[in-house]
DNA sequence: AACATCCTTCGGCCAGCATCGAAGCGTGAA
DNA sequence: TTCACGCTTCGATGCTGGCCGAAGGATGTT
C-alpha cells in the first residue's frame, strides 16, 4: 500500500542507481555478471582497490540487495542476487558509451572474451551469436515478433542434448528472448532457454569455463558435437 | 590508480548510473517517463530545486545523452532521448525498494495516477491492466511465451479504431511485450503496439491528458466507446 | 526602447563518501 | 597453542559534486 505525494507512486530508483554509480562497485558487479560467486579478495583485486575498500563496497551492495553472500570457511563468496540485477546491468550497458579505444591492439584477453563468453547465465559473444544463427538456420527456432519459439524439431534436438525444456518453460522468466550483445551488436539467445542450453553444453563438456570470469572455450568434443547437431555452421571458424 | 584489466571490453556503466543516482535527477527523469517534453522550469519545480540547480542537472543529463532538448522561444523543453532510457528507468524501478508509506491516506493525485497513467508512451495503471485484460478476453490478443500477438480479429478491431498496426510492426522496437506495472504488479501492454494503441485512443478523444504528467482520464465518449468495442469489461468501474 | 520571463553561468559553501593503513575478529593449518 | 590468512571495522584524509544567490544572455511583450 504505497502512498507518497508529489513524486506520486514511484519506486525510489536513485539509491539503487547510486550503488551502481561508483566505478569500483560497477566493476565488481560486472565481474559477477556471469552468475558465479567470487570471493571478496578476488573482487578487490579485480576492481583494483584495497581489501578494506572492497569490504565497504560489498557491504553496501549487500544492504542494497544487489548481491548475496555465502560464507565458506574463511572466504566470503558474493554473487548477484538474481537475473533481475543482471538485466539492469545489461540494459544499462546498452545505453552506456563504449569505452575509449586505448590503443590499436586488442589484448588476447579481450579477444578471447569476444569469442565466447557468458552473459549472466547464457552463452554470448561470437559463439552465442553463431549458436542462435545455427538454431534459426536449422529450423530449430522460429522468430516471433520479439522473441523466439522452439519448433517441435528444435525441442527434440535440445532434449537429446540434455536440455530440460519443460523446466525452462516453467521458469519465472522470459522463455526465449533475444539478448542484444554489447560486443557483437547482434542478438543471441537469452532467457530461461538460453540459460538451459548453456548449462547443458557445459555439462556435456562442449564448452568449459576458463580462469577468467565469463570466458568460455569450445572443447574439441564440443567442436565435433556442434558440427554434427547443427549443420556445422556453429563449429566453423 | 591501476586500471583493472579484466573488465576490458565492457561498456562503462558507472557514469550513466551516476546520472540516475542523484535524487533530483532521478525525479526529473521519472517526470519525463511519459515521453512528453517538459520545460526546465517545470522540472525544477517538480524536483523541488532552484532553477540554477536544475539547469546544472539538465546540462549533465544532456551531456550523458539521457535527454534531448528543444528550444522553443524562451523555453527549453527536455525529454527522454528514447525508449531505451525509459526502459532503464523501468527496470531499475523494478528492483528498487518501494517507497516507505508516509501515511494512511492516499492523495487524490496518487489515486488518479494509479487509475490511468502512461508508462513512457503507452497506457499503464489500472486502465492499462484492464485494457490488456479486455484484449485478451475478447480474443484480440494471444498470449505467447513472453509476448503477445494480435489475432486477425484483433488487428481488424484496432485498425478500425485508428491504430496503424503495420507501422507498429515495422518499428525498431519490441512489438507487443508485456510491461510489468510497478504500481499494479500486473502486466499491461507495452512496446510499439502499446504506444500505437494509446496514441490512437488519445487521438480519438477517449482518453485525455490531465495537468499532471503521466496522468490520463477516461472521457465520457471513451467510456461509451470502450464499452462498445471491448465487451464492456474495460469501461466498467 | 524598456521591461519581464526563462534559463544559464559563476562563485562559494558544505556534506557525503571513496580511499587507505592499522587493528580486530574468525577460521583453518602446523 | 600458535601462526597464517581472509575479511571486516575504525579513524583520518581528501575530493567530488550538489546546492543556492546573484549576475548575465536570450527571447518575447508592452
Amino acid at each position: 500500500m504505497p502512498a507518497p505525494q508529489h513524486v506520486a507512486n514511484d519506486a525510489e530508483i536513485a539509491p539503487v542507481a547510486a550503488l551502481i554509480a561508483d566505478p569500483t562497485r560497477a566493476a565488481m558487479l560486472t565481474a559477477l555478471l556471469d552468475g558465479r560467486a567470487l570471493a571478496a579478495g578476488e573482487l578487490a583485486r579485480l576492481a583494483g582497490v584495497s581489501a578494506a575498500t572492497a569490504s565497504a563496497h560489498l557491504s553496501r551492495l549487500l544492504d542494497g540487495g544487489l548481491v548475496t553472500v555465502v560464507r565458506q570457511g574463511r572466504h566470503r563468496y558474493y554473487r548477484l542476487s538474481g537475473p533481475d540485477i543482471a538485466e539492469v546491468l545489461e540494459v544499462l550497458a546498452r545505453i552506456s558509451p563504449r569505452p575509449a579505444v586505448r590503443g590499436l591492439t586488442q589484448s588476447r584477453q579481450a579477444r578471447r572474451l569476444e569469442e565466447a563468453r557468458t552473459c549472466y547465465d547464457h552463452l554470448a559473444g561470437r559463439a552465442g551469436v553463431r549458436l542462435l544463427g545455427a538454431l534459426l538456420d536449422g529450423d530449430h527456432l522460429d522468430e516471433r515478433a520479439d522473441a523466439y519459439e522452439l519448433t517441435p524439431a528444435g525441442e527434440e534436438t535440445l532434449e537429446a542434448l540434455g536440455v530440460d525444456v519443460p523446466a525452462a518453460r516453467r521458469a519465472r522468466r522470459r522463455f526465449a528472448p533475444p539478448c542484444l550483445d554489447w560486443t557483437e551488436r547482434t542478438p543471441h539467445l537469452g532467457g530461461a532457454l538460453g540459460a538451459a542450453v548453456t548449462a547443458a553444453l557445459i555439462e556435456r563438456g562442449w564448452f568449459e569455463r576458463t580462469r577468467e570470469p565469463r570466458a568460455l572455450r569450445v572443447t574439441p568434443e564440443g567442436r565435433r558435437g556442434l558440427e554434427e547437431h547443427f549443420t556445422g555452421r556453429m563449429a566453423r571458424e
